[in-house]
DNA sequence: CCGGCCA
Protein backbone atom coordinates (compact mmCIF):
# COMPACT_ATOMS: atom_id res chain seq x y z
CA UNK A 1 0.00 0.00 0.00
CA UNK A 2 2.29 2.92 1.69
CA UNK A 3 5.06 2.86 -1.52
CA UNK A 4 8.75 3.43 -0.84
CA UNK A 5 9.16 6.38 1.29
CA UNK A 6 5.53 6.48 2.39
CA UNK A 7 6.18 7.50 6.36
CA UNK A 8 2.32 8.15 6.65
CA UNK A 9 0.51 10.96 6.39
CA UNK A 10 1.26 12.67 9.70
CA UNK A 11 3.39 15.57 7.61
CA UNK A 12 2.88 15.76 4.20
CA UNK A 13 6.15 15.93 2.18
CA UNK A 14 6.32 19.51 1.04
CA UNK A 15 6.65 19.71 -2.97
CA UNK A 16 7.79 23.11 -4.42
CA UNK A 17 7.37 23.43 -7.91
CA UNK A 18 10.07 24.90 -9.73
CA UNK A 19 8.63 25.46 -13.51
CA UNK A 20 6.21 24.27 -15.81
CA UNK A 21 6.38 23.66 -19.26
CA UNK A 22 2.80 23.05 -21.34
CA UNK A 23 3.36 21.58 -24.77
CA UNK A 24 0.73 21.11 -27.51
CA UNK A 25 0.69 18.35 -29.46
CA UNK A 26 -1.56 17.19 -31.98
CA UNK A 27 -4.91 17.07 -30.05
CA UNK A 28 -3.16 16.20 -26.32
CA UNK A 29 -1.55 18.27 -24.34
CA UNK A 30 1.29 17.75 -22.30
CA UNK A 31 2.33 19.46 -18.70
CA UNK A 32 5.92 19.33 -18.04
CA UNK A 33 6.20 20.03 -13.95
CA UNK A 34 10.18 20.28 -12.82
CA UNK A 35 9.27 20.12 -8.94
CA UNK A 36 10.86 19.11 -5.48
CA UNK A 37 10.63 17.34 -2.55
CA UNK A 38 12.55 15.99 0.14
CA UNK A 39 13.80 12.97 -2.05
CA UNK A 40 15.27 15.62 -4.32
CA UNK A 41 14.49 17.08 -7.89
CA UNK A 42 11.95 15.63 -10.55
CA UNK A 43 9.88 16.01 -13.55
CA UNK A 44 6.25 14.99 -13.51
CA UNK A 45 4.60 14.45 -16.83
CA UNK A 46 0.96 14.86 -17.48
CA UNK A 47 -0.41 13.74 -20.60
CA UNK A 48 -4.38 15.62 -21.09
CA UNK A 49 -6.61 14.40 -24.16
CA UNK A 50 -8.99 15.85 -26.16
CA UNK A 51 -11.39 14.36 -23.15
CA UNK A 52 -9.80 15.87 -20.13
CA UNK A 53 -7.96 12.39 -19.76
CA UNK A 54 -5.59 12.36 -17.73
CA UNK A 55 -2.34 10.34 -17.29
CA UNK A 56 0.83 11.06 -15.83
CA UNK A 57 4.45 9.91 -15.28
CA UNK A 58 7.38 10.72 -12.47
CA UNK A 59 11.05 11.50 -14.03
CA UNK A 60 14.03 11.57 -11.99
CA UNK A 61 16.37 14.15 -13.04
CA UNK A 62 18.69 11.72 -14.43
CA UNK A 63 15.86 9.82 -15.78
CA UNK A 64 14.67 12.92 -17.74
CA UNK A 65 18.67 13.22 -18.96
CA UNK A 66 18.54 9.57 -19.93
CA UNK A 67 15.11 9.94 -21.57
CA UNK A 68 16.15 13.36 -23.42
CA UNK A 69 18.98 11.42 -24.76
CA UNK A 70 16.89 8.23 -26.39
CA UNK A 71 14.63 10.95 -27.41
CA UNK A 72 17.19 12.16 -29.94
CA UNK A 73 17.65 8.20 -31.46
CA UNK A 74 13.91 7.43 -31.40
CA UNK A 75 13.04 10.76 -33.55
CA UNK A 76 16.63 10.19 -35.47
CA UNK A 77 14.20 6.38 -36.21
CA UNK A 78 10.78 8.03 -36.88
CA UNK A 79 12.62 10.60 -39.43
CA UNK A 80 14.18 7.57 -41.58
CA UNK A 81 10.80 5.58 -41.48
CA UNK A 82 9.44 4.97 -44.80
CA UNK A 83 5.52 5.44 -44.63
CA UNK A 84 3.43 3.18 -42.49
CA UNK A 85 3.21 0.24 -43.93
CA UNK A 86 0.80 -2.68 -42.25
CA UNK A 87 2.20 -5.41 -44.07
CA UNK A 88 5.47 -4.96 -42.37
CA UNK A 89 5.25 -4.34 -38.87
CA UNK A 90 6.55 -6.60 -36.31
CA UNK A 91 3.85 -8.85 -34.17
CA UNK A 92 3.96 -6.52 -31.51
CA UNK A 93 3.73 -3.14 -33.33
CA UNK A 94 6.61 -2.11 -31.69
CA UNK A 95 9.13 -0.30 -34.46
CA UNK A 96 12.28 0.17 -31.32
CA UNK A 97 12.10 -0.15 -27.72
CA UNK A 98 14.30 0.94 -24.93
CA UNK A 99 14.25 0.16 -21.57
CA UNK A 100 15.88 2.52 -18.50
CA UNK A 101 16.18 0.93 -14.84
CA UNK A 102 16.43 3.40 -12.04
CA UNK A 103 16.65 1.87 -8.92
CA UNK A 104 13.33 -0.12 -8.47
CA UNK A 105 11.84 1.88 -11.80
CA UNK A 106 11.52 0.17 -14.81
CA UNK A 107 11.07 2.67 -17.89
CA UNK A 108 9.53 0.94 -21.20
CA UNK A 109 10.23 3.29 -24.55
CA UNK A 110 8.41 1.88 -27.39
CA UNK A 111 7.86 3.64 -30.50
CA UNK A 112 4.75 2.26 -32.02
CA UNK A 113 2.20 2.10 -34.39
CA UNK A 114 -1.66 2.06 -35.08
CA UNK A 115 -3.72 2.98 -37.08
CA UNK A 116 -3.75 6.45 -35.99
CA UNK A 117 -0.13 6.38 -36.66
CA UNK A 118 3.09 6.17 -34.61
CA UNK A 119 3.58 7.86 -31.15
CA UNK A 120 6.22 6.72 -28.57
CA UNK A 121 4.94 5.22 -25.51
CA UNK A 122 6.57 5.92 -21.71
CA UNK A 123 5.58 3.83 -19.34
CA UNK A 124 6.98 3.13 -15.78
CA UNK A 125 6.29 0.35 -13.77
CA UNK A 126 7.37 0.19 -10.14
CA UNK A 127 7.62 -3.61 -8.65
CA UNK A 128 6.43 -6.32 -10.72
CA UNK A 129 3.31 -6.59 -12.15
CA UNK A 130 2.69 -3.34 -9.97
CA UNK A 131 0.67 -0.13 -11.27
CA UNK A 132 1.91 1.25 -14.10
CA UNK A 133 1.28 4.74 -15.45
CA UNK A 134 2.46 5.93 -18.75
CA UNK A 135 2.00 8.44 -21.79
CA UNK A 136 1.91 8.42 -25.12
CA UNK A 137 3.81 11.39 -27.36
CA UNK A 138 2.83 11.78 -30.99
CA UNK A 139 5.71 10.69 -33.27
CA UNK A 140 5.54 14.23 -34.83
CA UNK A 141 5.90 15.54 -31.31
CA UNK A 142 8.61 14.04 -29.89
CA UNK A 143 11.58 16.58 -30.62
CA UNK A 144 9.48 19.12 -29.04
CA UNK A 145 9.30 16.93 -26.35
CA UNK A 146 12.41 16.29 -26.20
CA UNK A 147 13.77 20.30 -26.41
CA UNK A 148 11.52 21.13 -23.97
CA UNK A 149 12.43 18.56 -21.85
CA UNK A 150 16.19 19.62 -22.75
CA UNK A 151 15.05 23.44 -21.90
CA UNK A 152 14.56 22.27 -18.11
CA UNK A 153 17.31 20.26 -17.76
CA UNK A 154 19.59 23.08 -18.40
CA UNK A 155 17.71 24.98 -16.24
CA UNK A 156 17.37 22.86 -13.29
CA UNK A 157 19.76 20.03 -13.57
CA UNK A 158 21.99 19.87 -10.88
CA UNK A 159 26.00 18.93 -12.06
CA UNK A 160 25.49 15.61 -10.89
CA UNK A 161 21.97 15.05 -12.84
CA UNK A 162 23.93 16.40 -15.74
CA UNK A 163 27.22 15.14 -15.70
CA UNK A 164 26.22 11.67 -16.81
CA UNK A 165 26.54 12.84 -20.41
CA UNK A 166 30.24 12.11 -20.81
CA UNK A 167 30.23 8.41 -20.35
CA UNK A 168 26.60 7.40 -21.14
CA UNK A 169 26.25 4.01 -22.77
CA UNK A 170 29.93 3.00 -21.53
CA UNK A 171 29.31 2.96 -18.16
CA UNK A 172 28.25 -0.48 -16.68
CA UNK A 173 24.15 -1.20 -16.42
CA UNK A 174 22.66 -1.37 -13.71
CA UNK A 175 22.22 -4.96 -11.52
CA UNK A 176 19.80 -6.38 -9.15
CA UNK A 177 19.27 -8.91 -6.84
CA UNK A 178 17.07 -10.01 -4.81
CA UNK A 179 18.53 -12.05 -1.49
CA UNK A 180 15.56 -13.75 0.63
CA UNK A 181 13.06 -10.65 1.44
CA UNK A 182 15.77 -7.86 0.76
CA UNK A 183 16.43 -6.53 -2.71
CA UNK A 184 20.09 -4.62 -3.89
CA UNK A 185 20.11 -2.54 -6.79
CA UNK A 186 23.81 -1.05 -7.96
CA UNK A 187 23.69 1.59 -9.93
CA UNK A 188 26.72 3.14 -11.38
CA UNK A 189 27.13 7.00 -11.39
CA UNK A 190 29.04 9.77 -12.37
CA UNK A 191 29.07 12.89 -11.00
CA UNK A 192 32.01 15.72 -10.71
CA UNK A 193 33.88 14.21 -8.32
CA UNK A 194 34.07 10.77 -10.69
CA UNK A 195 32.57 7.25 -10.85
CA UNK A 196 30.78 5.99 -8.00
CA UNK A 197 28.83 3.04 -6.91
CA UNK A 198 25.50 3.05 -5.45
CA UNK A 199 23.97 0.61 -3.68
CA UNK A 200 20.63 0.78 -2.44
CA UNK A 201 18.95 -1.74 -0.35
CA UNK A 202 14.91 -1.95 -0.62
CA UNK A 203 12.59 -3.31 1.50
CA UNK A 204 8.71 -3.02 1.45
CA UNK A 205 8.75 0.46 2.65
CA UNK A 206 12.44 0.93 3.78
CA UNK A 207 15.46 1.88 1.91
CA UNK A 208 19.24 2.78 2.45
CA UNK A 209 22.08 3.76 0.06
CA UNK A 210 25.80 3.99 0.56
CA UNK A 211 27.71 5.32 -2.30
CA UNK A 212 31.35 3.91 -3.10
CA UNK A 213 33.67 6.02 -5.52
CA UNK A 214 35.63 4.13 -8.17
CA UNK A 215 38.83 4.96 -6.41
CA UNK A 216 37.74 2.69 -3.34
CA UNK A 217 36.93 -0.11 -5.28
CA UNK A 218 39.90 -2.44 -4.84
CA UNK A 219 39.78 -1.93 -1.50
CA UNK A 220 36.41 -3.27 -0.54
CA UNK A 221 36.83 -6.11 -2.96
CA UNK A 222 39.84 -6.75 -0.17
CA UNK A 223 38.36 -6.57 2.37
CA UNK A 224 34.95 -8.78 1.05
CA UNK A 225 37.78 -11.61 -0.12
CA UNK A 226 39.71 -10.83 3.28
CA UNK A 227 36.40 -11.59 5.03
CA UNK A 228 35.42 -14.94 2.79
CA UNK A 229 38.88 -16.37 3.31
CA UNK A 230 38.18 -15.57 7.41
CA UNK A 231 35.33 -16.84 7.36
CA UNK A 232 36.30 -20.41 4.99
CA UNK A 233 39.26 -20.91 7.52
CA UNK A 234 36.74 -20.81 10.25
CA UNK A 235 34.47 -23.40 9.07
CA UNK A 236 37.02 -25.65 7.51
CA UNK A 237 38.49 -25.85 11.30
CA UNK A 238 36.95 -28.31 13.40
CA UNK A 239 35.11 -27.15 16.20
CA UNK A 240 37.18 -25.62 19.17
CA UNK A 241 37.86 -22.69 21.79
CA UNK A 242 38.25 -19.92 19.51
CA UNK A 243 40.85 -16.86 19.69
C1' DC B 1 -10.01 14.83 -35.02
C1' DC B 2 -8.44 11.70 -32.39
C1' DG B 3 -5.63 7.89 -30.00
C1' DG B 4 -2.33 4.43 -28.69
C1' DC B 5 -1.59 0.49 -23.05
C1' DC B 6 -0.40 -5.81 -19.10
C1' DA B 7 7.00 -6.57 -20.77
Amino acid sequence: MAGPGGRGQLMPPPEEELATKVLQIQSKRFYLDVKQNRRGRFIKVAEVGPAGRKSRLLLAMSTALELRDHLTSFSEIYASLGPPNPDNLPEDGKLKSEVMIKENRRYYLDLKENSRGRFLRISQTIARGGPRSQVAVPAQGMIEFRDALTDLLEEFGTEDDMSYGRFKGELPEARHMRIENKNFYFDIGQNSRGIYMRISEVKSNFRTAITIPEKSWGRFRDIFSEYVEKLKELSDKPAEEGK
